[in-house]
This record gives C-alpha cells, sequence and structure tokens, in this order.
RNA sequence: GCGCGCGUAGCUCAGCUGGUUAGAGCGUUGCAUUGACAUUGCAGAGGUCCCUGGUUCGAAUCCAGGCGUGCGCACCA
C-alpha cells in the first residue's frame, strides 16, 4: 500500500475511485456515520434544473454544501443531505421545444401533448444522468438513496396535497386578472420570471384632441378612449371639471372621457396619457380604480383583434405598426417623432420572447388573505408571514444585507399566477363538469370530468422541497427527524424566486420554517469579473477544470477568498495554485510518512518543550478553523489552512525537524515522529471536507490511521 | 427615483468586531537545491490601502460628503 505515496500527487486517478469507496460503503447516508452528539444536521440540495449540465456556478454551490456538510458529520450530528433535480416545467419545454423545431421543423402541437411530454420526459431523464455524474465528480457527499425529482410521483402527491389545502382555505383562486403573456411559447409566467431589457425605439407624440400624448406602441392605441391626467396639473386646469371630449383618432371621430389619476407622472412626456388597460398593469391598475372598461386589442398570438378595423384585423402587431404609423401621419394626427428613445420592454426570462401583458383567467394565490397557520391561533397574511419569520430571527440570511432585499419585495408582492398553459410540469388538480368544480388530490368518481389543462409554475413544487423530499404529506420519521432543515445554501439570484416562496409554502402547510439560516454565494463570474455566458463564448465547464487540475483544487478556489454574497471571478492560474497546494499536502504527507513508517505512535511519547509548543499552535489552528466554519466563514477556515499547512508546518516546522530526524537522539527522534504525524493527521481532518479527495487517499496509505476520513471524529479544539 | 455592493501590489482579489514592518495567487528579479516537493525553498522589487473631512492615543478598517464602477427593484404612458 505505501508504495502508492508516489510522486507526483494524481487526481484523474485518484478521486472516481475514492468517491465509489465512500458511496458503495454507504458512508453518506446519515444512518452510518459517527453520530455522537444526538444531533441532526440536514440540508436539502437545490435541485438544478434537467435543462442540460451543471455550470461553475452549481460547482460553488456543491463544495460549498459538501463542506457544511463533512464538517458536521464528522463532528458527530446525524447529518442528512439530500439531492434532487428539478422538472423545470416551462424552460425544459423550452428547449424541447427550440431542439424539435430546429431537428423536426415541428411544433409540440404537432406531436400532441402525450408524445411530446415522452420526448421531454427523455431529454429530462438524459440531463438527470448527466447531471448526477457532475454532482458525483465534485465529490458531493449527498444521499443518494433519498433522491428526489420534482415532478416524481411521490411529489406529485405533495403537490396536489398542497394546491387542495390552500385551494380550500381559499389562498389559491381562480381569477381575471392582467398577466405575463409569452405570445411564442403560448403561456403566463409569473412577476419574477419578466426581465427589463433595454432597446432603442422610436417615441411617437400623438395629438389626441387637445391633448398631445405619447406613445411607443402606436398599435396599442385604436381602443384608447380615456386619456388620463394628475389632478394637480395646472396645464390641463380647464378639463379639470370636463368629464367627455370629442375628438378624431385613428378610425374615426371618438368620445373621450377625461380620467384624474396619480398614477401619471406630470414630468414624464406631456403629463397625460391615454389608457390600454388590457395590455398595460398599470392602466389595468388605473381602470380597476375607476371602474373604465377594459378591451382587448391584440389576440392571443399577437394579431389585430377587429377593435383595430378591418383594415388592420388580423395582422401581426409587428407588421401593423409602421401601417398604423403611417396612416396616423397621414390624419395628421403625428405631431412629432423621436427617433432616440430607449425604453424597457418586458421579455421572458426562460425564452427571451417579448411579454404581451394580458387579462386572462388564471391561478393565482392570495398573498392578502388571513389565514391561521397548523400550530397557530392567531391570523396573519402570506406577506405577513413571510416577514415576520425572517424579521424575529427565526430565519438568518447570510449576508444579512440581503434581509433588506427580500423585505423590499415582499413589500411590493402581489398576488403569485402560479397557472402555466405548458404540458411539461404538474398539471392542475381541478376537475370540472357541466359547470361544477372538483379540487382534490385524486380525480373525482364518476365520467365526465374533465381536468384542468394548465399546470403549475415549477416554483409551486420547488416551494415544498425541503418537506417534500422528506416525505410530506405522510408524517413520516425523516420528516420529524430533519425538518426544518439546518441551512439552505443557494445563489442570492434565487432569493425570490425559490428561498421566498419555500418560506410561504411551509409557512401555510406546517406552520413552521423550512430552514434556519440561508446561506447566499454570489455569481461565478469570468477572470474579468463578466458574467458566464455561451455567447460570449467564456463559460467553463466545471468538468474540464476537475480533469486538469482535480476536483479539490477547484473546489479550493471556488472557497478561498470568496465571502458569502460576493461575487467570484473565476481565474485558473489560482486553481492551478491550489493543484499545487494538494501536491503539497501529499508531498508533506511522504515525507512524514518516510520518516514514521516504522514507528509505533498509538501513544504519546515525552514531548520535547518545542514539540509542545507546535501542537499548542496546532490546537489554536483547529479552534480557529472550526469556529470560523461555524460562523459560515468557509472562506477564512480554507485560507488558514493553506497557510499553515504551507507556511507552517511544511516550511518551518518539518524543516526544523529535519535535524532531529536525521542526527537527534532516539528521544528527540521520537518525539519529531510523534509530532509530525499528529500535525499531519490533524490538518488532514481539517482539510477534509475542503479537499476531500487527496486527504482520504492519504490518511488511506498513511500507516497510523484507522477507517476512513470521512468518518474520523473533527477534533476537539482545547 | 429607491436600495445594495465595490474601489487595497502589474492582473484577479482577501484583510473579522479599529492596534505593531498591509497580505494571497499569478506575473516579475536574483540566489539556492542530487534524499517530501522544479507542482520546491530563500531573498527582493512593486502599494499616497479612490479623494476630502471627521471621530480616536491610533483608521485600509468606524462616520459624513464627493468621484468612479457594478448590481437589484420600481417607473417608463
Amino acid at each position: 500500500m505505501s508504495d502508492k505515496l508516489e510522486k507526483p500527487y494524481n487526481p484523474q486517478e485518484t478521486e472516481d475511485r475514492i468517491y465509489a469507496a465512500w458511496e458503495e460503503g454507504g458512508h453518506f447516508k446519515p444512518e452510518n456515520g459517527p453520530n455522537t452528539t444526538g444531533e441532526t444536521f440536514s440540508m436539502v440540495l437545490p435541485p438544478p434544473n434537467v435543462t442540460g449540465v451543471l455550470h461553475t456556478g452549481h460547482a460553488a454551490m456543491l463544495a460549498i454544501q459538501d463542506i457544511l456538510t463533512r464538517y458536521h458529520r464528522m463532528k458527530g450530528d446525524k447529518t442528512l443531505w439530500l439531492p434532487g433535480t428539478d422538472h423545470a416545467a416551462i424552460a425544459t419545454q423550452a428547449r424541447v421545444e427550440k431542439d424539435l423545431y430546429k431537428v423536426e421543423k415541428k411544433t409540440r402541437h404537432d406531436l400532441g401533448r402525450e408524445e411530446f411530454l415522452r420526448r421531454v420526459e427523455a431529454f429530462a431523464q438524459e440531463s438527470h444522468d448527466t447531471i448526477t455524474g457532475q454532482i458525483r465528480k465534485m465529490g458531493s457527499s449527498v444521499d443518494w438513496s433519498r433522491e428526489a425529482y420534482t415532478l416524481d410521483e411521490k411529489r406529485e402527491q405533495a403537490v396536489r396535497e398542497a394546491f387542495k389545502r390552500m385551494y380550500d382555505a381559499e389562498l389559491i383562486y381562480k381569477g381575471s386578472r392582467i398577466v405575463n403573456w409569452d405570445p411564442r411559447l403560448q403561456t403566463t409566467v409569473s412577476d419574477d420570471e419578466v426581465e427589463r431589457k433595454e432597446e432603442k425605439g422610436t417615441f411617437y407624440y400623438l395629438k389626441y384632441g387637445p391633448f398631445t400624448i405619447g406613445t411607443a406602441r402606436p398599435e396599442t392605441k385604436f381602443g384608447d378612449k380615456y386619456v388620463v391626467m394628475h389632478p394637480q396639473d395646472d396645464r390641463y386646469k380647464e378639463y379639470k371639471h370636463k368629464q367627455e371630449i370629442e375628438l378624431e383618432w385613428i378610425n374615426g371621430p371618438i368620445t373621450a372621457t377625461i380620467i384624474k389619476d396619480e398614477a401619471v407622472d406630470m414630468d414624464f412626456g406631456t403629463g397625460v396619457m391615454t389608457i390600454t388597460p388590457w395590455h398595460d398593469a398599470t392602466d389595468f391598475e388605473i381602470a380597476e380604480r375607476h371602474g373604465l372598461d377594459k378591451e382587448q386589442v391584440i389576440d392571443f398570438n399577437g394579431k389585430l383583434l377587429s377593435i383595430a378595423g378591418e383594415e388592420f384585423e388580423g395582422l401581426h402587431i409587428k407588421k401593423a405598426r409602421p401601417l398604423i404609423v403611417e396612416k396616423l401621419k397621414e390624419k395628421g394626427l403625428v405631431e412629432k417623432v423621436d427617433e432616440n428613445y430607449t425604453h424597457n420592454i418586458a421579455v421572458n426570462s426562460r425564452g427571451g420572447e417579448l411579454i404581451e401583458p394580458q387579462i386572462k383567467e388564471q391561478w393565482f394565490v392570495n398573498v392578502n388573505k388571513p389565514f391561521v397557520p397548523p400550530n397557530s391561533d392567531t391570523e396573519v397574511t402570506l406577506k405577513q408571514w413571510m416577514r415576520n419569520v425572517v424579521e424575529n430571527g427565526l430565519i438568518q440570511i447570510i449576508p444579512d444585507r440581503y434581509e433588506k432585499v427580500y423585505f423590499h419585495w415582499i413589500d411590493n408582492l402581489r398576488d403569485w399566477c402560479i397557472s402555466r398553459q405548458i404540458w411539461y410540469g404538474h398539471q392542475i388538480p381541478v376537475w370540472y363538469k357541466d359547470g361544477e368544480i372538483y379540487c382534490g388530490v385524486e380525480a373525482p368518481e364518476g365520467g365526465g370530468w374533465e381536468q384542468d389543462p394548465d399546470t403549475l409554475d415549477t416554483w409551486f413544487s420547488s416551494g415544498l422541497w425541503t418537506f417534500s423530499t422528506l416525505g410530506w404529506p405522510e408524517e413520516t420519521e425523516d420528516l420529524n427527524l430533519y425538518h426544518p432543515t439546518n441551512v439552505l445554501e443557494t445563489g442570492y439570484d434565487i432569493l425570490f424566486f425559490w428561498i421566498a416562496r419555500m418560506i410561504l409554502m411551509t409557512g401555510f402547510l406546517l406552520g413552521d420554517i423550512p430552514f434556519r439560516t440561508v446561506y447566499l454565494h454570489g455569481m461565478v463570474r469570468d477572470e474579468k469579473g463578466r458574467k458566464m455566458s455561451k455567447s460570449l463564448g467564456n463559460a467553463t465547464d466545471p468538468l474540464d477544470l476537475i480533469e486538469k487540475y482535480g476536483a479539490d483544487a477547484l473546489r479550493f478556489e471556488l472557497i478561498v477568498g470568496s465571502p458569502p454574497g460576493n461575487d467570484l471571478n473565476l481565474t485558473e492560474s489560482r486553481i492551478k495554485g491550489y493543484k499545487h497546494f494538494a501536491n503539497k499536502v501529499w508531498n508533506a504527507s511522504r515525507f512524514v510518512h518516510m520518516n514514521t513508517k516504522y514507528t509505533d505512535l498509538k501513544t504519546e511519547p515525552k514531548l520535547l518543550p518545542q514539540d509542545k509548543t507546535y501542537l499548542k499552535e496546532l490546537d489554536e489552528l483547529t479552534k480557529d478553523v472550526t469556529s470560523e466554519i461555524e460562523k459560515f466563514n468557509l472562506y477564512l477556515a480554507s485560507e488558514k489552512l493553506y497557510h499553515y499547512f504551507w507556511h507552517t508546518f511544511a516550511d518551518n516546522i518539518i524543516e526544523e525537524t529535519k535535524e532531529r530526524l536525521y542526527n537527534g537522539t532516539d528521544e528527540e527522534k521520537l518525539s519529531a515522529q510523534w509530532t509530525l504525524n499528529k500535525i499531519l493527521t490533524t490538518n488532514l481532518i481539517l482539510l477534509h471536507p475542503f479537499m476531500p479527495f487527496v486527504t482520504e487517499e492519504v490518511w488511506g496509505l498513511l500507516p497510523n490511521t484507522d477507517g476512513m476520513l470521512i468518518h474520523t471524529p473533527w477534533p476537539d479544539a482545547r
């Protein structure tokens, strides 16, 4: 065995073998850990989308979570890190639709729901296999025996149960409201999935009777029969008490009603505007406030309706706009044109298509309706609940500056639109028959019932993740043992999408929190701090980096010098440096091995004062590293270990002991041997969460160690 | 408009609750090394710690203002 300490360290030869030994030995299962403290420690893995492969951001997430997991396992907590993947509904469907069209020039409607879903599932399965392989490559010590999928049968049960309970409590309702409609994907998307993109366009000033109104979208103006002004705008005071005016509009004379509303920004444009309540959220709200008519102008495919007149009906808005502008000009209704107008347009962040607001009947979660949570007798709304649990410290967010961001988001939160007109996802557990409506976990008895064709927003099922994975709605032992989970570690970019929704769901369904601590990591960027993207060509595949430098080195790079919440610029030269470090660990171990292998070091010999000093420093290190990990300062813990190992242990202590090892008395020699072995083995333990592979490999090759390092107890800091 | 972050060596970045000669990786200069390691060691060069003012015995670190830069949210008729 000991001949294996060859040089230099070869991660490629080592890592897969070590991982297999851990996995096959059942070492990731909480039941098999040392479990000496009587405490549990649990985390769920934020399930990666089955839309492709993992990126370096995932790698960072895996590294951080694995460090916490290994630390707690070694410390003696009954430790569960539960893995899984996310069906990602719209993202996955869009991906498959894109491929389908590219390769076969077909749409999902050409295939039909059943066949199309078969294709998506095949794709998801393939993605799943790739992803779980990558998770293994990173060294993640997840309990594969508990692996879950957001769209598997058990999770389906949880989703239906959750839906039914919320429906019965009237927290889920069906209503006609303005939603974000994606005409290409033919589905709604939630407010958080809409992204604002800057676009250069043209701004038209139109003559609207005595007023001038501005618009970037002339094609929506056909039905505009309300003109809105600010009630305090003195420029238009002559109209303050006037209700109606006659004017010439695109398709002839109309009667317009003058509305006064404070939503108008007096400083923008001319301070007067017309509204299109069917296709704009702000306009919709104004119309609601004043009880105005709402008329649809654009259909769900982006084509103009009959309100546009025979001339334009059926035309797609893209084609119609120049024609409409032409007509407006002919009629003398265009007063001014601003060609250099930049504004933000709404696009679907899951597919990049323009969003057209529409009024549509959809399912919503009411965030303002009071309910009584389980285990409680006071009423709260979901909004209040989400705020309370963070405000009163039940949930701690690291870094804490994100608490402010979280509160701000809650303050702006509107009812959550949860229905999607796509096929891949959890179909809504509601059935209809002759005007009757039934909501249940199972389909109703008897024939003639038709299930709602819509599916649920992917975040609805992810919101249940901390407990649906543990067996809920059944009262399982896992649920009792591991919920609430201790830590939820994820990127700050999904604070709203996911964290907030988990808090919401867990609050209503369990009257509890899903986790005690939220650890947010930053975005992984390229060396120059640019976002990694396929189009820039700067996206790095973690597998390539592992191949080149080893998973230990990559993990170290993702941890050292990267405090919670800070973006990290991934630098290859630094990864190389950490590969050197792994090699340093290897070589220092070789040295200790060579000089101790024939010596029995089971009992502590009489130690020289110098060695006692070294061991005292070692205790300091242990104390420091432990406390930094407890405080989630992994970046400091790893840096301290790096420095101690290289510049204290290797550069000083080893150098100093050489003289004694080669020329000292037996007593001096034995003291040095024992000390070196002690320092090395302690460092291997402390380093193991950060660099699991090289440390486990070395541990197995040293003669004075027992068992596997993964289950070796964490040292007490005296 | 509201909020948040960052500005430290040529480059990319650490520096916790203020305390001695300010650190890392890579790069760079010189020397050394045949017995853990050239994936090495030692030594060196290189910094007005963005600017101004304040608090303090003492500030890269705390406070205020400014400049630069990045991000989130809202609005965008």
